[in-house]
DNA sequence: CTTTACATTTACGTTAACGTCAACTAAGAT
DNA sequence: ATCTTAGTTGACGTTAACGTAAATGTAAAG
């Protein structure tokens, strides 16, 4: 028997509600088999759904991720199909790289401003050395 | 003469509107100067704008930019505070390395996929050995 | 049998981040 | 003097991404 997880679960291992999970498949991006009522996902669902938030942590909309989760899970045939991926697959490189660089500069910044402080913080340290100890 | 721009200006270089330049001044975000009735933004309020519109990119929101600015804008005299600055500039570390970890595992599958799809376009081009069976 | 825990659908509410008028004003160009 | 081109302040509209509540179902535990 492969992994089956109710809602409940990944929202506990994912840190959502369920209400968030609902949401999911109601915008189509989740399509979990069904135990009568009950909703019961496999493995793919739950990669499907950490695709998605991983999405999210670096800004994307759901549709955005929807988007390409469709495209990696696909398997075109022709080569045309083929190459329309490709194309779509170079614009997610430059989405990636822009959002890299956004991140680098912060990351720079933040340096510099850490320096600063620790700077700061010595230079306060230093000149009165009156130790009563 | 230092600097200085218009709304128009701001809007035209950073590509959005001057609805949302106001947006943002309504927010707190920016506090230009006036020439009468009209805004008159100068380099500091320029570099704001650009770190909000960074942020959003990585996935920010407004507020949470707004934090990161005041973070780094405001100088801090005492050691309590620098340490206290210190704390958040830590956590604005760890926070920047998760997003650089969803980035890069993005990338990574991103990266197969596209050898994956290259592969079957060979496949396509020179057929004929398969049938051999 | 009743309570407890978890599940379901339906539907209205909320917040963020703007968009989209509407109705001015002020400054130049024609 | 009028036309055009920014600019201004409301104020209502919209979309995404859920929250929250109501009414109900089911299944195991006490």
């Amino acid at each position: 028997m492969t992994e089956a997880y109710s809602i409940s679960d990944l929202a506990k291992e994912f840190a959502v509600t369920t209400r968030t999970i609902r949401f999911y498949e109601d915008k189509g991006l989740l399509k979990p088999k069904r135990d009568g009522q009950k909703r019961i996902y496999n493995a793919a669902d739950k990669t499907r759904l950490k695709l998605i938030l991983r999405g999210k942590r670096i800004g994307l909309s759901l549709d955005e991720s929807f988007e390409i989760i469709q495209l990696y899970h696909q398997n075109p045939d022709s080569s045309a199909q083929l190459n329309k991926l490709l194309k779509a697959i170079q614009e997610q490189k430059q989405s990636i790289k822009k959002k890299k660089n956004a991140l680098q500069d912060m990351e720079n910044e933040i340096n510099e401003v850490e320096n600063k402080c620790l700077a700061a913080l010595k230079a306060l340290e230093k000149p009165t050395k009156q130790h009563l100890k």
